[in-house]
DNA sequence: GCCAACGTTGGC
DNA sequence: GCCAACGTTGGC
């Protein structure tokens, strides 16, 4: 099983949103980088783990834990021309673009915030990617290591 | 294939 | 609102 981080914009979509959703559970729809796209259609399997996080918001920070419960398809929004994420170079015969389904699994009760994250960025936390420099990668890879010394500071 | 211009992300 | 980082676009 691999573990994964993600991003969002509460201001956008938020856990709390996620928590008030069907079954808790979203596609993760509106990724438009490469790189987290082949991520998203060729890596991501069915029962990984997914920290959410929150980004350009007051306080940026791991907000919960989320389980992925469909693998890569198709994200829809692609093919909608009154969608934000609308593609008008993306074909249905050759979709561009792809998604996942995620489920809340856990809300943390005080959110990890950056800051702290940071403050383990060159011990426990080092060469974790949500921590380089101009880092602007929506669904990025976290190693095992990472994954469960986040989890103390929860 | 190079690279300048441009747009977006996202912390501060 | 600013700005650094960096992906994408398009002319050549």
């Amino acid at each position: 099983m691999k573990h994964w981080l993600m991003k969002t914009e509460p201001s956008t979509f938020s856990i709390d949103d996620l928590e008030r959703a069907p079954k808790r559970t979203t596609h993760w729809d509106g990724v438009r980088n490469y790189q987290a796209r082949n991520m998203l259609r060729d890596e991501i399997a069915k029962g990984d783990r997914v920290f959410l996080y929150h980004s350009s918001c007051d306080v940026p920070g791991i907000v919960g834990i989320a389980k992925v419960t469909r693998e890569g398809y198709p994200d829809h929004t692609q093919f909608d021309p009154s969608h934000d994420h609308y593609d008008p170079d993306s074909r249905r015969e050759e979709p561009r673009w792809y998604m996942v389904d995620v489920a809340l699994e856990k809300r943390f009760a005080r959110e990890i915030k950056l800051e702290t994250l940071r403050a383990h960025a060159r011990r426990e936390l080092d060469g974790l990617l949500l921590l380089r420099a101009g880092n602007r990668l929506s669904v990025m890879p976290v190693s095992e290591a990472h994954w469960n010394f986040i989890l103390t500071l929860a």
